[in-house]
DNA sequence: CATGAATGAGTTTTCATTCAT
DNA sequence: TATGAATGAAAACTCATTCAT
C-alpha cells in the first residue's frame, strides 16, 4: 500500500468532492444536486463531504467560485495570446468580446447552470464575476477611447451588460449566428456608439 | 345554495389557483414555492390543484405563460399609446424599448422570479417569449430602415438580445441610471450601427 | 367499509401518535426517542407524526402534559375518595401524601422517564406539575392548622420538596419500606413540625 | 524533546480527557456533550480518547464517578471543620445538612447536569453516592439519638432522602430561603421526629 | 501509542402526490 | 367534483466509532 501524506489525502478528498459537484451540477442540474448524490458520485461518505464543507451552498459556492477563477484566467490568457491590447484601437472590444467568448465556451455545460438554475440571490458574488471581469477590461479602454457620452458610467455600464450577456446567450442559445458575425456586431454595437 | 355551474365553477377554483401561485412565488421565492402553499393561499385543498394541473411544474408553467402574455401586451399597449411606430424613424427603437420597460417594471416581482430563481430549462418557451415579442418589433424596423449589415438576421439577434437583457438588468439591478439616460444609450447603440 | 367522520379520524390518529409516543418512552428510553421509532410503533407514516405535532419536543411535551393531568386527577380522585379533607387534622399531611403515592404509583414507568431522563431544561413546566400540585394541596393545610414557624413560606417549601420527592423516590427505588411506614414518617415528618 | 514516562504521558492524557469531559457537560449540557468536542477541548485526537475509554458512557460514568468522590470529600472535610460531631447533639443533622450544602454549592454547574440531564439509569451508581453518603452520616447519628421509630431504617431512609433532595433543590432552584432557614427548617424536620 | 481522516447508519423534517370519502 | 388526511421517499446534516498510518 502506497505511503500517502495525509494533507495530499485530504487535498484529494477535497478535489474528489468539488470534481464530483461540478459533475453532479452540471449532469443532473440544479434540483437534482443533493448532498448525498455528491458523495456518490466522489465515491465518499456524506459525512467525509460535511468535515471539508459546512453545508450544502458552501459547495456550490466553491465550485462557482472556481468557475469564476478559472473565467478570469481564460479571458487573461486569450488577451495575452492576441497581443498588447491598444487602448485606442477600435479592435478592442472585438478583442474583449473574443476573449470572454473563448473563455465561457470552454464549459457551456456549467455556464448554463450558473446562468439559468442558481438562485441567484443565494449566488450573487460569485455570478456576477463574469460581469466584474467585462466591466473592469472595457473600463480601460472606454475610458481612453474618444467615446464620448452624456453620462459615461451609464455608457459603460450598457456596454457591459449588452456584451457580457449576449455572449452568454450567444454560447447558450446557439441562435447559428458564426462566430465571426457575432463579434463583428459585437464590436459595431460598441464602436458605434461613437458616431452617436 | 345558489346553483353555479360547473364550468364556471372550475374555471373560478383555476383562476383562484393561479393567482395564489403567482403571489407564492413573489411573496415567497421559488425555493418556498409548494404546492401545499399554493393551496393554502388559494383556500383550496392540495388534492384539488391537483385536478386541474398535473404536477407542481405545469402549475408555474402556466403562472410564466399568464406573465409572458401580459407582458406582450403590456408592449403592445405603449406602443399603441405612443403613436403609431414610423418604421424609418430612428426614434423607433427608443419607442420600442420604452414599452418594454414599462411593460417589466409593472411587475418587477415576477421578473425577479422568473429570470434569477426559476430554473430557466423547465420553462424556456414562456422564458423567452419576451425575445419573440421584442424580436418581433425590432425585425419591422430593422428590415425597413437603412440599418444594413453583411448578416442581418445576427444583426437584430444581438440587438433583440441587448436590448431585452440590458432593460431586464436595469430593472432589476437597479444600478442608479436615470430612465432617460438609458434609453438614450440603448437608442444610440441600436441607431449607432448605422455609421458601421 | 365502514364510514369514519374526518374529525373522529384525525382524533384517532393523534391519539394513536400520543400512545405510541409513550409506549416509546418508557419502553426504550428518551435517547431511543426518535420520530421515526415512535412513527412505526404508531403504525403511521413519519410525515402523518408531523401534521400534529411541529416538532419531536412537542411530542413529548403533549405526553407529560398528559401525564401530569392524569396525577392531578388521580390525586384529586383519591383525596375525593378519603371524604372531606379537615384542615385542622393531622391526619391531612397523611391523606395527602397517600394521594400523591396513589397517583404516581400507577405508571411509574412514566415516572422514572420524567424525573430521570428528560432533560429538565426543556421540559421544566410540566415536569413541576407534581410540586406544584403537592404545594396547592399542602397550602391549605399548612396555612390552616397551627403549625409555625418563623419563615412559613420556607417551611412550606420544605416540606413540599421533602413530601414530593420522598414520595417519587420511593416509588422509583422500592427501598423495602411498606407504604403504611412511609405514610408513617411522612406525616411525623410534616407534622413533627409543630413541636419546633 | 524531553522523554516521558508512557504510564505517565497516558496518565496526563487521561486527565486532560475527563476534565475537558466535565467541561463540556457543564459548559454545553449534556444534549452537545459528544466525543468529538470532548477530544477537541482536551486537544486531544478522538482516536486517542477511545483508547482510554471504551465508549461515551464511559467517560460520563468516569466523571460522575470524580464528582461523587469530590462530594464525599468535601463533605468530609466540612465536618472535620466543624470539629467533632456529638452523636447526641440535635445539632447533628444541622451540621450534616450544612455541611451537604458546602459540599455541592461549590459545583452547582455539574450538580444541575448530573440532577437534570443525565439520564439517570446509566449513571445510577454515582448518581447515588451522594444518598449513600448522607445516609452513613445520619446512621450513626439517628441509632445513636433517643430518637425511636416503629421501623428505624424507615425512618432513617426518610430523612436522608428529604435531605439530600430538599438541599439539591434549594440549590438549584434558588427559591428565595436564606441558607440559615433552609438548615433551621432541615434540622426541625429531622429533629421534630422527637415529638412523633 | 497517537492520530485524525473517514465512515455510514441514523436523525429530524419536508413536501409532491394520492385516494378513500 | 372537492376534499384533506395520509403518505413515504428523500433531503440535509450529525456523531460515535474505527483503522491505516
Amino acid at each position: 500500500m502506497r505511503r500517502v501524506p495525509q494533507q495530499a489525502r485530504s487535498r484529494a478528498m477535497v478535489e474528489r468532492i468539488i470534481e464530483a459537484a461540478r459533475t453532479v451540477l452540471v449532469r443532473d442540474g440544479y434540483e437534482s444536486f443533493t448532498t448525498n448524490r455528491v458523495a456518490d458520485e466522489a465515491a465518499v461518505s456524506p459525512g467525509s463531504l460535511y468535515q471539508y464543507f459546512p453545508d450544502k451552498s458552501a459547495l456550490v459556492t466553491e465550485v462557482m467560485d472556481r468557475w469564476s477563477a478559472e473565467i478570469s484566467d481564460r479571458v487573461a490568457a486569450s488577451l495575452a495570446a492576441t497581443g498588447p491590447v491598444d487602448v485606442k484601437d477600435p479592435g478592442t472590444v472585438r478583442a474583449i468580446a473574443d476573449a470572454l467568448l473563448t473563455a465561457i465556451e470552454s464549459d457551456a455545460g456549467l455556464l448554463r447552470i450558473v446562468w439559468e438554475e442558481l438562485p441567484a440571490v443565494r449566488h450573487r458574488a460569485a455570478q456576477h464575476s463574469l460581469e466584474n471581469r467585462v466591466r473592469e477590461l472595457l473600463a480601460v479602454y472606454l475610458s481612453a477611447s474618444g467615446v464620448t457620452a452624456r453620462d459615461p458610467s451609464a455608457r459603460a455600464w450598457v456596454i457591459v451588460m449588452a456584451v457580457e450577456n449576449v455572449a452568454v446567450r450567444w454560447v447558450l442559445d446557439q441562435p447559428g449566428i458564426s462566430r465571426e458575425a457575432l463579434l463583428d456586431e459585437l464590436s459595431a454595437m460598441a464602436g458605434g456608439f461613437g458616431a452617436s
